[in-house]
DNA sequence: ACCAATATTTAACCAGGGTTAAAGCAAAGA
DNA sequence: TCTTTGCTTTAACCCTGGTTAAATATTGGT
């Protein structure tokens, strides 16, 4: 087993890469939220346990048994995340905070548990998808809300669970997971969507837009 | 808040100091697995964050505020032994490992949540009393089976729950709480009880039978 | 092709926990 | 009272993870 920290470093990386392709220190640093020098000395750590694969001055990606790791510590995470909201009655602005302590602590007993408890779900309270046991993440692609236009019919299938205060902005516009959502404009200038959803209305910004993702709404079209 | 290792010693000092009084530095090496000379150190290092007292050579008792963090930390680590065992499914000689880990880590949303979901219980699957959030716990004295004397019914009140074996080797007699007991005979040469659980005679050397604490059995004298 | 701006790494340090080996105190027996 | 034996403590060290300040690469602009 791994220290907090070497798991904590290795599902940041995890995240960056994708959409990074190779993680810079600076990048790493200010996701963790510490300095550049602590990020250079734990990559060239995680490099001796053979997590990562890192050359000086050009970034660090995962070697196949660190993605490995994270992809344990991310299933963690999302298991503990829709166990809490789920059974424990957390609301998805919290799990986030509360997971990320459990996750390095709890055994593969407990997250064996949990998992048969919900069911084997496939995706988190945020709707990220859970890896299965044996490390495997199908990552679909979705469109951001900011992207759609003026007209289409979407559903919110996926949002950013960075910041909790989004998430309650979201909640109190009934924008959870499964809801429809209609484009009725956009302002590309500064960046304002106007949306209706559950027959309201709602101009939102580029913050809230941006933290969405949306899947064409397949019922409505259906039933049409 | 403090580190898992301060909780921890915090917690075996208020363990050991309601049997011995004073708390030697040898006696805490044993319980915790490590070394006197750490000890030492820690304990130097708790005398400065004022959570015990201490005097070199002569060992250590918790301060009132030491004192009150071990019952944060031992209701925490009851509370989660008894959702283990009633939310999820954990047998009683593997909640206390899962525990361990935990109760440094929940907060106090997940504390609370857990002491509501359970209604609010007064003690832990071994019958160990639950503390109250301000900190107040009433230990009630009991005796120990093994000085029970033929003749004794009595009922199961408390289990040691230091060693999963015992745990298993417990349960595998219907030896679990509220279950009534008949002493039928001792040898205390070999230190043998033998007993009737449940219709069943077992005997039962002196390990199990000081790990079992038990009551006067009300409900059947009330019966008869 | 060079220089400046920016990113990254190194060096020297700190704190928490731990180890082993040596030194120091205390309590009991002669 | 003195000495021996057994706890305890100290000293010197290790590892993990962090800090700041200084040195060094890289990169982009001219």
């Amino acid at each position: 087993m791994h220290t907090a920290a070497v798991e904590d470093y290795v599902k940041t990386i995890y995240k960056l890469q994708t959409q990074t392709d190779t993680v810079s220190t600076s990048a790493l640093a200010e996701r963790k939220g510490t300095t550049a020098a602590a990020v250079t000395k734990m990559l060239k750590h995680l490099a001796q346990l053979n997590l990562v694969s890192y050359t000086p001055y050009h970034g660090t990606r995962l070697s196949p048994m660190g993605e490995k790791i994270a992809l344990e510590v991310i299933r963690h995470h999302r298991l503990l995340e829709l166990y809490l909201a789920q059974a424990m009655g957390y609301s998805w602005d919290q799990v986030d905070a509360e997971a990320e302590k459990l996750e390095h602590v709890i055994s593969e007993e407990f997250e064996a548990r949990i998992d048969t408890l919900l069911g084997h779900p496939r995706a988190c309270p945020h709707g990220d998808p859970i890896p299965s046991p044996d490390g495997i993440l199908v990552e679909e692609h979705l469109r951001a809300l900011s992207e759609c236009l003026p007209g289409e019919v979407v559903a919110i299938a996926r949002v950013k669970d960075t910041d909790a205060a989004v998430l309650r902005a979201l909640s109190a516009r009934a924008m959870t997971l499964e809801a429809a959502v209609t484009v009725l404009g956009r302002d590309d200038v500064d960046h304002l969507l106007t949306i209706e959803v559950g027959n309201r209305q709602h101009v939102i910004g580029q913050t809230l837009a941006t933290s969405v993702f949306v899947s064409p709404r397949f019922a409505e079209s259906i039933r049409e």
